[in-house]
DNA sequence: GAAGCTTATGAAAGCGTTTGCAGTAAATTC
DNA sequence: GAATTTACTGCAAACGCTTTCATAAGCTTC
C-alpha cells in the first residue's frame, strides 16, 4: 500500500526525472520518517525493551542524553562529567552525578569504543583453557588487565590452527586492543592477520621477532630436567612428550634435553621419546611404551608436569617404585607437582608471571609503539623426592 | 590565536546577538571544519595509524567504504554482501567479495554492535580461572559459544563481592549479550545490577528463582558422599570444606553430610568439619587438624577433590594408608581423581556440561525471552579405592 | 509495448558516545 | 564599571556500520 502511494506520488510530481536531487529526497525523508515515526524500527523500539526473564517490557537502559535531561544540562557535559571530571564545575558535577546514580547509568562502552578506536578489552587465545598452566596465566592476565580497567575476551584452539585463525579474526572484528597467543608457530593466514592488524600482539612462551613477547627457555627447561638426571648418573633416560610437530614448546623441550645428554655421549632416540596427548592419561600411555622397550630407561623426563605425573602413577601401578625403580623430572611446576607422592622433582617454569608480564607488555605497547621486545623469565630446577642417583 | 581570532570575528559580525542560530551555527561549523579539514582530529588521523611494532604509519584498516569504492557499488551492498548475500545478485556478490578480500576487510563489530544492539560476546564470572573446575566450565562454555559466533569475556573475582559488582558493571558496560555467574549468593549490589540489566543471566552449581540457571544438586552429592562412607560402616566421619559462609556450593555439600549423617544418628559437629582454602595446601591443613582431633574421624570428605588430593596426600605423609587406614571421599570427578594413587572415590558432577549447557541456556534466551528455568544436572557416585569398608 | 511485479541498488538516518569549536558565564584586572 | 581573561557549557560532527525507504532495473503478462 505505502509503496504503491509512494510510486504514485512519484508520477505526479515527475520527480523521478530529475538527476542530483539528493537535498530533495533528504528533505523528504526527513517528512516520511516523521509520519512514519512511531512505526519505524527505531522510533519503535527506542524506549521499550523485552524482559529476558518475564516477557515484560521494561524501559530501557538509560544513556546519556537521560542523564543529561534530568541534571539538566547538555549531553556533551554528562559526557565530559564521566570522563574529564576536571572539566565541569564541582555543583554541575555533582548533580550529574547524582543522576546518574539515579538512573542507573552505565556507560555505553560500544559507542565509546566506536568513537574513541579502543575497545578497552584485549584477547587471549590458548590451546585449550582445561590446562592448569594456561588456566594460571590467564588468571594473572586477567587480573592484572582488570586493574588497568581492561576485560579479557578467552578463545581456545585446540591446537587446531584453523581455529586460532578463526578466533584472531573473531577478535579483530570485535576491535580488541590487543591480542595474546601461545606459542610462536602458526599457520600462514594467522601471520598475514597479525602483521596487518595493527593492534600490538604479544606472544607466550616462545617469541618471534615480529612481535612482542614474554617466553621461557623451553630449551633450557628441557636441558636442565636432562642434566639432573645425568647429573645422578642415569645414562637411560626416556621422554614422553606432547606432539612436537605442532608444538614448539614441546619441540624445544625435547631438542633441550637431547643436545644435553648428546654433551655426555648419550643418545635420544625417536624411540625413547613417546609422543602424547598432554593428559594424565597420555603421561600413563607414554609411561607403559617407555617401559615396554627392550632396555627401559632408568629416568623419564616428561614434557610437562601432567606427563610426568601420570608416568608415576603408571609406575606405581606397574609396582615400579619412585624414585628407588626409576626417577621422574618433570616440567612446569605446577601446584600439584609438590603434593603428589612422592613430591616431584621438576623443573619451575613462571607460569604466573607469563601471564601477568604479557598483560604488562602489552599495556605498555598500547600506549607507546616501538620495536618489538622479548621478556625471558627464568627457568630453575626444583629438586624434590623423584629422582634419586641410579643404583648401581 | 586562533580563539582570539574567532571572539573578534563574533564580534565584527555581531552574531552573538541572535538567538536560535543553530542553522547558521551549522553553516559555519561546514565551512569551519572544512578549512580546518586537515587539522582536525578525525581528518588528520583518518587515512593514517601507527603500526604498534614499528613507530611506522600504515594505511588504516580497510572499511566498508573501501571494499564499496574498490567494487563500484555503495556501501548499502558491501553491508547487505557482507550479512545477507541473499540481497544481492551474484555478479556483484561475486566483484563484492574479491574486493573485501584483495582489501584484508574485516566487519567492525564494534559499530556492528552499536546499530545492532548486540555485541556477539557473552561475559562469564567466576570465582578464579585458576581452578580445574571452573577452567573445564569455560573451556565448554566458550568452546559451544564460539559455535554460534559468539566470543567470551572473562573475570574472576577471587571470591570477592566487590569484585564481582565491579566485574558486571564492566560487562554490561561492555554490552554483553548474556552473563554467567557462578553460584546464587551475591551482594546486593550486583543483584540490583542484574535485575536491571535487560541482558539474560544465567546462574552455574545454583539456583535463584530470577534467573535462568544450571545446577547440580549440591546437598545430594554431599549426602551421597555420607551415605557412602555409612554404608561402609563409618560413623566417625570428618569434612574438609571451603568457607561456607561465602560459598553456597560448599555450604550446601556440608549440609547434605550433615543431614544425611544425622538420619544414620550420626553428628557432624563444627570440630570436625574444617573449613580451609580451596587447594590442595587447604586440604592438607584440613587433614592435619582433623587428624589431631581427640577421636579422629575413620573417613574423610572432601568438599571438593582438591580438598580430597590434599588430604590423601598428608595422610600418606602421616603414614596413614588411604583407603585401610582412613577412607577418604572427594567431590567434582576432576580427570585427576582417577589418576591418584589409590584412585579416589568422589562424586561425579558434570562439570564440563554446566559450561555447555550454561551456553546453551544464554543462547536459547537471547532468542526467546521467557520465565527462568532452572537445568538440574545429575550427580553420581563413583567408587574407586580411596574407601573401604570400616575396620573394626 | 505499456502496466504491473519482483529484485537489486542507493541515499541517508540512525546507534550512543567523544570532542573541536563557539559561545556564554564567571572571575580577574585595570 | 568596562575590558579582558578564564572556566565552563553547548552544539553538531564523527566513529563505521545496518536498515528503511525510494527508486531503478529486470522481468512478466496481456
Amino acid at each position: 500500500m505505502g509503496k504503491s502511494m509512494s510510486s504514485l506520488l512519484r508520477k505526479w510530481t515527475n520527480l523521478g526525472k530529475f538527476k542530483n536531487m539528493y537535498r530533495d529526497n533528504a528533505d523528504r525523508y526527513g517528512k516520511t520518517t516523521a509520519a512514519y515515526g512511531p512505526f519505524s524500527r527505531h522510533r519503535y523500539c527506542k524506549n521499550l525493551q523485552l524482559c529476558h526473564f518475564s516477557n515484560m517490557t521494561f524501559e530501557r537502559r538509560s544513556r546519556l542524553d537521560d542523564v543529561a535531561r534530568d541534571a539538566g544540562v547538555s549531553l556533551a557535559t554528562v559526557s565530559r562529567a564521566m570522563t574529564r571530571p576536571e572539566l565541569v564545575r564541582a555543583t554541575t558535577l555533582a548533580r550529574v552525578r547524582s543522576s546518574a546514580q539515579k538512573l542507573g547509568y552505565i556507560p555505553g562502552g560500544v559507542a565509546r569504543a566506536l568513537v574513541s578506536g579502543k575497545s578497552m578489552t584485549v584477547g587471549a587465545i590458548v590451546p585449550t583453557l582445561d590446562s592448569a598452566i594456561f588456566a594460571k596465566t590467564l588468571q594473572a592476565m586477567q587480573s592484572t588487565l582488570s586493574q588497568a580497567g581492561y576485560l579479557l575476551l578467552v578463545a581456545s584452539t585446540n591446537y587446531n590452527n584453523d581455529a586460532e585463525v578463526e578466533a584472531i579474526r573473531g577478535f579483530l572484528a570485535r576491535g580488541v586492543d590487543g591480542l595474546f597467543l601461545v606459542g610462536a608457530e602458526r599457520s600462514r593466514q594467522a601471520s598475514d592477520l597479525l602483521r596487518n592488524a595493527m593492534v600490538p600482539v604479544t606472544l607466550g612462551w616462545c617469541a618471534d621477532p615480529l612481535f612482542d613477547a614474554v617466553t621461557v627457555d623451553n630449551h633450557l627447561a628441557g636441558a636442565l630436567a636432562a642434566r639432573h638426571l645425568l647429573d645422578l648418573g642415569h645414562r637411560n633416560i626416556g621422554m614422553i612428550a606432547g606432539q612436537v610437530s605442532s608444538n614448539d614448546r614441546q619441540r624445544k623441550r625435547v631438542e633441550g634435553a637431547r643436545a644435553t645428554l648428546l654433551e655426555y655421549g648419550v643418545a635420544l632416540p625417536e624411540w625413547l621419546v613417546s609422543e602424547q596427548p598432554l593428559t594424565l592419561a597420555g603421561g600413563r600411555q607414554g609411561c607403559a611404551v617407555l617401559m615396554s622397550a627392550a632396555h627401559p630407561p632408568t629416568a623419564i623426563i616428561g614434557g610437562n608436569d601432567i606427563l610426568a605425573i601420570g608416568c608415576i602413577t603408571e609406575l606405581q601401578l606397574q609396582g615400579i617404585s619412585v624414585p628407588q625403580g626409576l626417577s621422574v623430572v618433570g616440567i612446569d611446576n605446577l601446584e600439584l607437582a609438590a603434593h603428589v607422592t612422592p613430591p616431584m622433582t621438576t623443573i619451575h617454569l613462571p607460569t604466573g608471571r607469563i601471564g601477568e608480564q604479557a598483560a604488562l607488555s602489552l599495556l605498555r605497547r598500547m600506549a607507546n609503539p616501538g620495536p618489538p621486545q622479548e621478556i625471558e623469565l627464568p627457568v630453575e630446577l626444583v629438586i624434590r623426592k623423584s629422582t634419586e642417583p641410579l643404583s648401581t
